[in-house]
DNA sequence: GATGAATGAGCATTCATTCAT
DNA sequence: TATGAATGAATGCTCATTCAT
């Protein structure tokens, strides 16, 4: 059920936009969105530098499309899984779920998306923190519901939804720490782990 | 008991090194680290940029001591709490205790660290990471303390370490979603409400 | 039969780089390789900074190419002349032809060559050194043949060839010392002057 | 009879400046003009940077102090030796000698003065040809007396004294050509082999 | 549409020189 | 006089973007 909107395989032959967005997002989780160059994106997707331009207005643009594509991928997911009337709990296994297997899948992305998070830069940072703000909210919602519901305890979800999309995108900060091997075995109990980690955290309890 | 090595009104008057980096810190936390162009940390500091440069080698070696002096600050609070004898618990509890003060102390440092803790490029990242790794093997250390003790429920520490460290992080992005208002009032319920919610996460319960 | 390299109408309309040469040497024999700035070679060759670095990688580059391409002409007459089965008096009559309308044709050139010619640096000099050291082995050559022959009296070529290239570019200090037109004077008797003073130097005789 | 204005060991004990032109020639020989820094010549001078500019104008000045120092020396040699009552052939050789002896003992002055005599630059090269100019005229003036007095063969000493002035100083291009050893070995031989070269190349003979 | 050579604003860094101590 | 930290103009080089082909 989880959509990864843009992995490799999936790019139709002519879609010269998807082609490129691919290769800026290798290239950005490699150098980093202000070492990258335009030049090297080009080469990566195989097309001449001005041929970019054809297709976005700016190197800005290639990642704030990257950040478009992929929030909006994410929303639409939550979209479909607030309407599918899942128990709280299980919903938030999904978004669990969703986010791990993304990570394993599109390695290159998470770190992207982990790395220019943050990225200021006025009209830059308007519209990454419009995606951002939009998933917390509906994590936001999610707890809300689960408080409605007596399943979660009483808390702040202000508070308490960042803190949950932080732990799970802790998991990007893996592949800065630890070598190859270490990440891959870690994937196997991650899941269980944080979600143990969240859902203790998160669950109406013997209070004390 | 906590430190934050560097407030602007502790920087002494002949120090002309932390003078530059307090503006350094200033003009990341707006531009971010490559927008700050270098004569505009210069203004800042009230000196010329050649003064910058008798120094610091770089520009990136104004970020590196920010982070190592940061770093190392938080990293000897963590060495002193451990030799403090005091209860894992109210380990934790000093720990976020600690990061809420720097956080509301001095929001552009920690936007600093927020936003150029995932910023790549070889010599850089050893170095970040590095310090990074640090921080988090202490708190893992703690959640095995923790665990030994019978009081941490049995989890992989190298996967609940950073998830914790996330969570503490997270505040930081408050800034970006949430208008000042709204952000300070956060700030009152915050501690409990994070405590709250890495303590049951964390915490050997009636699981389930 | 000479033949220098570069001249201003030889150009082809799409050689840019021969274009950037060309007007490097210009501002190079204005200034000097220190002094010369990027910008006025531009502008001199009339194009853009940028473009400058689409074909040379630096300025020292731009120098190195100057040598390059004109101590590669020097020697390659050289081999030509060896080929030629001139009797050596005659060759070195020609070298002296050669330089002489070198010198004549193109004095920025020369002034370039000659200004910069011991101009240290160690990458610099490595290539700049191993230009010049050609051309002299070249001279030793002749001087060793001419010594065979019993027309050159018994000498040391290693220091006589040095001295024979010094003479021949003691004429570009003319430029310096002189005006334009006590310069355009002396160039009528300087063959043969030069060539007498070398000849006699050289050539085996009634020794005291 | 030869003097060479500055050896270290006639430095002496307060003459700052003197120390000062000393430790340039070191630095200007080793790096060249345009690479050596203030710094650094302090530094070998063992004074600082401020000191040198109690002493010299400017970088610019020192250079010209050590053509002026060294010019001076060797047109009051040539002074004396015009007053001398010398036959001609014995004046130019004690001028070989004379440069002999100075490239032997003083190679990083011999450096130097190669290196910039062809430094362009306004005010700069004004006075560096100034120097030049009245060191070529001398030997000019004696080679119109050689003639004179029927021992040169007739020749234009516009061109010849330039020359000759060349061939000597061609020997500090050996430095740049042949390791240590071989230009120990040329400096043997080296006053016979140019004294040969030059005389034959003067002299009035059986020409032909 | 695709290309890639040309563009030139932008910026980090250098270093000769100054001057308060 | 000696010092050396502070200065800031100067400049090589980069690289996103354009546009003629």
């Amino acid at each position: 059920m989880n959509i990864h909107s843009e992995k490799e395989g999936k790019v139709p032959q002519g879609d010269k936009e998807g082609l490129i967005r691919q290769a800026a997002i290798r290239v950005f989780s490699r150098k980093g969105f202000y070492k990258a160059r335009a030049e090297e994106i080009a080469n990566e997707a195989g097309v001449a530098v001005g041929t970019i331009y054809n297709y976005f207005d700016s190197k800005e643009e290639i990642l704030l499309s990257i950040f478009k594509t992929e929030f909006e991928a994410r929303i639409s997911f939550f979209e479909e899984l607030r309407g599918s009337g899942l128990p709280v709990p299980e919903q938030i296994a999904q978004i669990l779920a969703d986010h791990f297997s993304l990570l394993q899948e599109n390695t290159e992305l998470a770190q992207v998306l982990l790395q220019e998070q943050f990225n200021p830069g006025k009209r830059f940072k308007d519209k990454l923190v419009d995606f951002h703000r939009k998933v917390v909210e509906r994590i936001e919602v999610l707890i809300q519901e689960g408080m409605d519901q007596g399943w979660v305890r009483p808390c702040n979800p202000r508070i308490i939804a960042p803190a949950l999309f932080a732990v799970v995108q802790s998991i990007a900060s893996w592949e800065m720490i630890h070598p190859q091997e270490v990440v891959r075995e870690l994937f196997h109990s991650a899941p269980a782990e944080l979600a143990g980690f969240i859902w203790n955290g998160l669950k109406k309890g013997d209070s004390r």
